[in-house]
RNA sequence: GGGCGUUUAGCUCAGUUGGUUCAGAGCAUCUGGUUUACACCCAGAGGGUCGGCGGUUCGAAUCCGUCAACGCCCACCA
């Protein structure tokens, strides 16, 4: 059979994954096995893949494929996030692109244009998973609007009403001019801004010399609402103030000083203006005092018929002008520089306006409480750890939930309102007008009933996720839930830990009584090389389907992998696809080499493919117990790299070169087997890594059965370790290196028989292996080294290769002697330390007994070093 | 303003309870090598005052203090 030098990832990548999917083998049904769960984060439902996907399904297909060869039902539930606001503000925008205003349209309208986008968009992203491998359970598929998942929305929003957790109230909330909705605090993004600190005058009334106050702040269009003036009580230079009134610029309307040590004496003049419609703090202020509140601001950010001769103008036009007019009137006493940090809102980006408004929200605290021990106690665990910290803080200093959005993209909130006030809240109308008839005294129709317009928010679906897509909030007691619930492990990033994983932990505690997941998984952000995040404006973001085509898809899984540290951040470069590109390439050739190796049964094994047969097996065994370790850490990327090591430099380079044949020799039939079968445990390894390669090499390997999978095959254990062994050929590979570096230093050839000496103590049981790799005509021990030889040593033994004419004994010498520096070096400071009584005192017996042993060798080597020189200098 | 984290080779990162020749890995670099699996390769080499300073200790990359730089999260000082 003739197979490419190169490894083609298109042609093998598409075939295996129709192949899982024909065979059914992503697909999980509860049965005895232990059952091993991961519920996809889902993507916005008309998203595309970016590089923060790829390396969060990377992780989870890998923990999942490894899950399951570990003997696990493994089930992997995917799905995407109906995103309210997100997708709602992408069909505006291309209706708008239609020159269609979204009020125009009525809300059913408007709702099948976004299904229309959802059902051609939709999906996309789920299909970009395949390609990368993903071994989800497609049959599970789920969607947070799908009629299961709304159900169970539904359910909860009127559980958590009629348990009293769910209000509807008027409060100060964020709300989004652009996007016309209010906003969790969650979804306020604060950024320093650079404007201006203005400070007002504001006429002292009745005051006959003129008196002013002076007010510093950076908002002055919002005087129009201004309703009291604010002094400390205690402070002395606004003294004279106090029981005064006074009156607000342009406008001239009076407002009372009140007194609050709220206000901060150093601040500006330490006149604070009090505007309890468009800041959180006078709000609060106008509360305490009972003032009036003056909301100036229609929805859109323009101001309303409060806003005098301001009103139509957009906010920012509005301070522009009223700092114009101010400084006409006379009364901007001055301005000044300043920065402070302003709200934005995490979708549009546009400045967060605090408005007075009716909302719903949900009561927190008592939510808070089994959610906030999990984490602590570690029934939850976090990696990295150090995201405890932030989520202990959130949790101490939750507030309640703002779940009201007034949009139309997703779940309408089950409350009717009653025609002569009042509301009644129930899954379905009908259920609402049976409740109606009971709350009211005066006779009503259903059609009376009026649904709440606004929608719920989008985490108020996905904090429900690992529960509803086993329909364990509808059906409580299904198999499926009681099966696959808690979930294993989540793998996220920790920018969604409190829009998502904080409120996964409560509502998992609240309708299960569980934990909703064992190990939370935190991966960092996906940076370009120069540590900038990726976007779309830079443009500095890799389309992962082309990186695919590029490097393949099990090339780019190892690209991602190899950056991302656990935890860190991981500077995404393309030279890491490149390397895993190679990988599969070394594996490829390493398969074709085995392959075309013709064996006979009639002869021996030689003593050298013996030897490296029983070393492979320790290594082998060794490596995999230091997978499970880093597995159990979720070290990914080290398990991968030591996987690397072990294929490359183990594998590859000294095992396969050991027992290699020579030229169009056959091999001996005993070590093909165990070859073949070393091959098979590496691929099993390296399945979960990079499950398309594995696949197409364990099915080339030997004749396989229909429907045989790797991936159903079992993980190699780890079985005897030969310590000793392992040691040794580490001792081993030294000498050989050492030839080696003889060669290449004296220009000898490969194809050059080479004689090899040595002096001291040496085991001759894996001569045979120093012959093959070294080329050795012969292997002589003795008792002094020959004037025309280069040496080296390893540990205490002296090995030397007899170079005749070839001796540059310049160059040796120098060798010699810089060796013999650094060992007498050496020497001194572990003789130093054990002089040191208190060293020998205080350390450890184990320890000193170490150096002691270190001081004996250094002598000998000294000694061996020293008479060499003397033999050259002759 | 508070909290957390990071700082080790040119780059990205390991380094568990202080002690084995502990200063490591991968990549990159340099040198040599192509009829004999792979140049997407093989063999070999160079490269770091472990951010600075101070302390504890027989002994510090590791523990403590302090300073600096960078990053992240939280916070109502207008």
């Amino acid at each position: 059979m003739e197979i490419a030098s190169k490894y083609n990832p298109s042609e093998v990548e598409e075939k295996w994954y129709k192949y899982w999917m024909d065979n059914k083998l992503f697909h999980s049904e509860p049965d005895d096995r232990e059952p091993y769960t991961i519920v996809i984060p889902p993507p916005n439902v008309t998203g595309v893949l970016h590089m923060g996907h790829m390396l969060n399904n990377t992780i989870q297909d890998v923990l999942v494929r490894r899950a399951r060869m570990q003997g696990k039902n493994a089930c992997w539930v995917p799905g995407t996030d109906h995103a309210s606001i997100a997708t709602e503000a992408k069909v505006v925008n291309r209706l708008a692109s239609q020159g269609i205003k979204k009020n125009d349209l009525s809300r059913e309208e408007f709702l099948a244009h976004a299904w229309e986008w959802t059902h051609e968009h939709g999906g996309i992203i789920l299909e970009q998973l395949k390609k990368l491998g993903a071994s989800c359970d497609w049959e599970r598929t789920a969607f947070t609007m799908d009629e299961e998942r709304s159900e169970s929305v539904l359910r909860v929003f009127c559980d958590l009403y009629d348990k009293g957790l769910i209000y509807r109230g008027v409060r100060m909330v964020n709300w989004d001019p652009k996007a016309l909705t209010a906003l969790s605090d969650e979804e306020v993004i604060h950024k320093e801004v650079t404007g201006k600190l203005y400070y007002l005058r504001y006429m002292i009334e009745g005051d006959p010399t003129g008196d002013y106050a002076v007010v510093a702040t950076t908002r002055p269009e919002t005087i129009m609402g201004d309703t009291a003036m604010c002094i400390n009580p205690n402070d002395p230079k606004n003294a004279h103030l106090k029981g005064k009134k006074v009156i607000v610029p342009l406008i001239n309307r009076v407002i009372p000083v009140i007194e609050d040590d709220y206000v901060d004496t150093e601040f500006g003049t330490g006149c604070l203006k009090v505007t309890p419609a468009h800041d959180v703090n006078d709000y609060m202020l106008g509360e305490k005092y009972n003032l009036p509140s003056i909301d100036i601001f229609n929805p859109d950010g323009t101001l309303n018929e409060h806003g005098a001769q301001y009103a139509g103008m957009e906010r920012f036009a509005v301070r522009k002008q009223i700092e114009k007019d101010l400084e006409t009137a006379g009364l901007m006493e001055k301005s000044e520089p300043y920065t402070n940090k302003v709200g934005f809102s995490e979708r549009t980006d546009e400045a967060i306006e605090p408005k007075l408004s009716m909302q719903w929200f949900m009561k927190m605290e008592e939510l808070t409480k089994p959610a906030a021990e999990a984490v602590e106690i570690d029934t939850i665990k976090f990696y990295p750890e150090k995201y405890k910290n932030t989520y202990r803080h959130w949790m101490e200093n939750i507030k309640d939930w703002c779940i009201s959005r007034q949009l139309w993209w997703g779940h309408q909130i089950p409350a009717y309102f009653l025609p002569q006030g009042g509301y009644v809240v129930g899954m379905t109308k009908e259920e609402a007008f049976e409740k109606a008839k009971k709350q009211v005294d005066y006779p009503i129709t259903i059609d009376e009933l009026k649904q709440d317009e606004d929608v719920l928010d989008t985490w108020f679906s996905s904090w429900l996720w690992p529960i509803s897509v086993f329909n364990g909030i509808s059906r409580p007691d299904n198999k499926d839930i009681s099966y696959y619930y808690p979930t294993s492990d989540l793998v996220t990033g920790p920018d969604i830990i409190f829009f998502w994983v904080a409120r996964m932990i409560m509502s998992g505690y609240e309708y299960r009584r569980e934990p909703c997941f064992r190990n939370v998984y935190f991966t960092g952000i996906v940076r370009d090389k120069q540590g900038r995040k990726m976007s779309k404006q830079l443009g500095n973001s890799p389309d992962p389907i082309e990186l695919m085509n590029q490097y393949g898809a099990d090339g780019v899984r190892m690209g991602m992998l190899l950056s991302s540290a656990a935890g860190n951040d991981l500077l995404f470069d393309e030279i890491l696809c490149e390397q895993g590109r190679n990988f599969n390439n070394k594996i490829w050739n390493a398969f074709r080499l085995i392959r075309g190796w013709e064996t006979d049964d009639t002869i021996p094994q030689p003593e050298s493919a013996r030897i490296a047969i029983d070393w492979f097996s320790s290594k082998l065994s060794e490596t995999i117990l230091e997978m499970d370790d880093l597995f159990s850490r979720y070290r990914l990327s080290e398990a991968l790299m030591l996987l690397y090591k072990l294929f490359w430099d183990e594998f590859s380079s000294w095992y396969l070169e050991i027992i290699k044949p020579a030229y169009q020799q056959p091999i001996d039939s005993e070590t093909y087997k165990v070859t073949l079968h070393y091959f098979d445990a590496l691929l099993r390894l390296l399945h979960p890594f990079m499950p398309f390669i594995t696949e197409e090499l364990w099915q080339a390997l030997q004749e396989r059965g229909a429907g045989e999978s790797i991936m159903t095959v079992l993980q190699p254990k780890s079985g005897e370790r030969d310590k000793p062994l392992l040691a040794d050929i580490e001792q081993v590979k030294q000498v050989i290196a050492g030839v080696r570096t003889i060669r290449l230093e004296k220009n000898i050839p490969n194809k050059d028989a080479l004689e090899l000496q040595v002096i001291g103590s040496h085991d001759e049981r894996y001569n045979s292996v120093i012959s093959k790799m070294c080329n050795l005509s012969s292997f002589s021990s003795i008792s002094e080294k020959q004037p025309g030889a280069a040496g080296f040593m390893v540990g205490t033994t002296e090995y030397s290769v007899p170079l005749a004419d070839k001796m540059d004994v310049e160059a040796e010498l120098q060798k010699l002697k810089a060796e013999l520096d650094y060992t007498e070096g050496f020497l001194l400071s572990v003789s130093k330390k054990l002089g040191n009584e208190r060293f020998v005192q205080n350390a450890k017996p184990e320890i000193v007994e170490n150096e002691r042993k270190k001081q004996e060798d250094a002598e000998s080597k000294i000694a061996s070093l020293k008479e060499n020189i003397a033999t050259l200098e002759k």
